[in-house]
DNA sequence: TCTCCATGTCAAAAATTTCTTACATGGCTC
DNA sequence: GAGCCATGTAAGAAATTTTTGACATGGAGA
């Protein structure tokens, strides 16, 4: 099964400060299905490049001010 | 099959401008084969977050340094 | 209470990305 | 020419992401 990556997001809190948009809303937006959503607030698995460029745009922000790469250990 | 994503890359600029660095060699700096990165570069299909984060790193730079969306207008 | 809505879980199928292996070409150097 | 190295193609297997559909829970409101 897939490893949890080292990438965390802030889609929860972006849909919060964005009106209460629901999860349904969001993935209505970026055309993906409401499982998508939920797995990809829940870190099940990080989404595709393309998904990820979608959040961003709707919440009007650069795609690393929604996803951030925070490797502990890392040379 | 894979659609061409609507998001370009900078992968194989960057590699040359860094010290003409292989594709062998990025691949192995980022942990994944070199098919994986011809198909990137060739915009064949968009890599997962994951693989983008790590290319960004390798050069230095940010993601939306290196991937851009360009999609002509959402409706 | 009953209904609606948002969130969440689960499982299996479908789609996409990545890997593995093998082979081809062009450039360069010896 | 022979030997490398970098790039490219191709096909199938493996892994991961996404979809589909069904069901459960809690909160808000009528």
């Amino acid at each position: 099964m897939a490893k949890r990556p080292p990438i965390s997001n802030r889609v929860k809190q972006l849909r919060e400060t964005h009106d209460g948009m629901s999860q349904a809303a969001l993935a209505k937006e970026i055309g993906v299905t409401r499982q998508t959503v939920i797995a990809i607030e829940q870190g099940r698995y990080s989404p595709s490049l393309e998904s990820a460029f979608r959040i961003a745009r709707v919440f009007g922000v650069g795609l690393e001010d929604v996803f951030s790469w925070d490797d502990p250990q890392d040379s």
